[in-house]
DNA sequence: ACCTGAACACCGTTCAAGT
DNA sequence: ACCTGAACACCGTTCAAGT
């Protein structure tokens, strides 16, 4: 046989398969959505996978790219809203992603493409957090750090289940003591 | 055949596999250590492990019991010493069992029992953070909150690599807003 | 009670072959 | 260029059987 079932759209396909890894990843995480179920999914073999990805890592990154990038329109949007809100904000909305995160974490030991594309990113997201402190007049060398807590510890509400309001209060402490 | 290979330690054995496990996880992680390894390096079949642990899950519980426990008779020991010493002995200790920490957030949704270990070691850190930030004089109210904060961020440097000195301006930062 | 060999189901990945 | 069936090596776990 070896018939392919849709030569209609050639370069769908890709994004067909991104797109259904997407909705597993994000609901199963990354160890409980197999190769074989992606492929299901988007209606190929298993292996038809690896003629657009080298390997289940790169599936990964390929579906964080549209998960951040989504994200980042989101931001954008809220642009005059205070930091607060915005922080509150993004942290539900990446939160919707699931495991992804902790995912990403687990994967950094794994996969040098997975480090890599995690580094970019931190770097990104850090930069993005001493802009904002700088702009509510944190002096700049302490922005670099205070940029850092205030990372970590929206990290830590995500990898760590909490009520909305625990979270709320959290966040309300973090920037109560860094603004002080 | 299935000979027992050594009669003559007969409660030794679950101690050996732990002491085994402990430290293949500690260097190569739980993904990338086997059942089949850690019964090979213990001198045992791979499916005996299973006469003492109930799945893979429970060996890394066990060995978490073993590291955490070590962890605390250390803390023990530095009891005079000034918070910002011990919090980073703390750290250094943690980061010597490797990606421990990262390989249990990442265990959590796989594993019922993980979880249940992961709530109780939280609630215990957490609780002890309180006591360090009343103590050190911080309002009993904010301190549930800070204590939060500050767990936060050391498992932000325990995710992340940092240079040392890095490490101590982050921790020295989080203090110095803490105590602000 | 303690331990084993053999098997099972599943997984990510590869390869030679088809169109 | 794009896709497949079949196979490979590996994994956690189970089971019936041995002492």
């Amino acid at each position: 046989m070896a018939r392919n079932k849709r030569h209609l759209e050639p370069k769908v396909k890709k994004e067909e398969i991104e797109l259904v890894a997407m909705a597993l990843l994000k609901e199963k995480g990354y160890d409980n959505t197999s190769m074989a179920e992606i492929a299901r999914s988007a209606g190929v073999a298993a292996n038809t996978i690896y003629w657009y990805f080298e390997n289940k890592d790169h599936v990964l990154i390929a579906v964080l790219n549209r998960v951040v990038s989504h994200a980042m329109e989101e931001v954008i949007t809220q642009r005059e809203q205070p930091l607060r809100t915005r922080v509150l904000k993004l942290i539900a909305q990446v939160e919707s992603s699931g495991s992804l995160m902790t995912d990403v974490h687990a994967r950094v030991r794994h996969s040098p493409k997975v480090q890599a594309w995690h580094d970019q990113f931190h770097g990104m997201v850090e930069q993005l957090a001493v802009a904002e402190l700088v702009n509510a007049g944190v002096g700049p060398d302490e922005a670099q750090l205070d940029a850092k807590l205030l990372i970590y510890v929206i990290e830590g509400l995500l990898a760590h289940p909490h009520k909305l309001q625990e979270r709320e209060q959290i966040i309300d402490q973090a920037l109560k003591r860094i603004f002080a």
